[in-house]
DNA sequence: TTTTTAGTTCAAAAGTTATAGAACTAATCA
DNA sequence: TGATTAGTTCTATAACTTTTGAACTAAAAA
């Protein structure tokens, strides 16, 4: 018989790999994962520890990187020195913001590959022209939607 | 004093990491990137080991993964065995399927999770709600592109 | 002031991935 | 037919990444 218990830390374990494919480590993964699944969805540091049975180091780093990419967020209370560490919002917002700087950078090396090109070779250059042409398409779409996102941030009460 | 042939070397190497952002190997970056800046713009199997001084089997089996995944495509000649390898137009298309492929797939455990989750903490609730908001605008947005650039392909003479 | 708490930092171990090397195959050539 | 070409496949090794463990720090509590 498979308790409670048991389907949720295997729920966690599925959607953590899920969570690696977006460039994330396994236990960044489970961690992110627990926090959307766990009641109440604010862990601490030490909870993180008990919960994985794993190293502080790594769920220290694994925090950290999180934090730094705005992926969670933490509170503190006051006559408390533990930080409250909860999911944000901002999750494929920060994860397309990293794509569209990535394509951005391919898009200049592509440029400078073309511009550099003798007019030998023409059918090279027309699949690097069609590459630059799908990245600004794929660019204007993204940051069209980055805005909408921002946007309506901007207009809610927080 | 710095040759021609040092500096293509030197583009290839940098130009080759930025391709790793998206997924690829060191060698299938170099092997890409390659193509994109040689004359004639087309190499076969051996003149990449050459070049690369690498092991056979690392030119065969970052050939066959770009092959399958559309990045490169070959031709031959008759009377020649070899394989003239060289870059498809669709580098950007097909990343971005890969990429909406695991919003999907993120976005349906997120279905799974929120529906599962007990009333008691809606922040946790509404956050992963605002995720799967999210990820519905990019994949629309993306799909759509998607599609331009496909009919744009079918309405070209091939 | 000492002890405990809530972490951080760093070196090493464990695990993973990429590349190399060597043996193999199937087609072509001499 | 035997040798060469154009690769492939498999195992081993090298390189890199992730996680651990242990020592450390700075703030708070006793």
């Amino acid at each position: 018989m498979l308790t409670q218990e048991t389907r949720i830390r295997e729920t966690i374990e599925e959607t953590g790999k899920v969570f690696e494919k977006f460039g994330l480590t396994p236990m960044q993964g489970r961690i992110i994962s627990y926090f959307t699944i766990s009641d109440p969805p604010e862990k601490t540091f030490d909870e993180l520890v008990k919960y994985f049975k794993a190293s502080k180091s790594s769920v220290s780093n694994s925090l950290n990187f999180l934090l730094q990419n705005k992926i969670i967020d933490y509170k503190t209370f006051p006559s408390d020195r533990k930080r409250y560490f909860f999911i944000t919002d901002s999750f494929f917002r920060v994860y397309f913001k990293k794509v569209l700087e990535n394509v951005v950078e391919l898009k200049e090396y592509a440029y400078r590959t073309v511009s550099m090109r003798t007019p030998e070779y023409p059918m090279a250059s027309e699949k690097i022209l069609k590459w630059i042409e799908n990245a600004n398409m794929f660019q204007e779409t993204l940051e069209s939607t980055m805005d909408s996102i921002l946007n309506e941030k901007a207009g809610s009460e927080f």
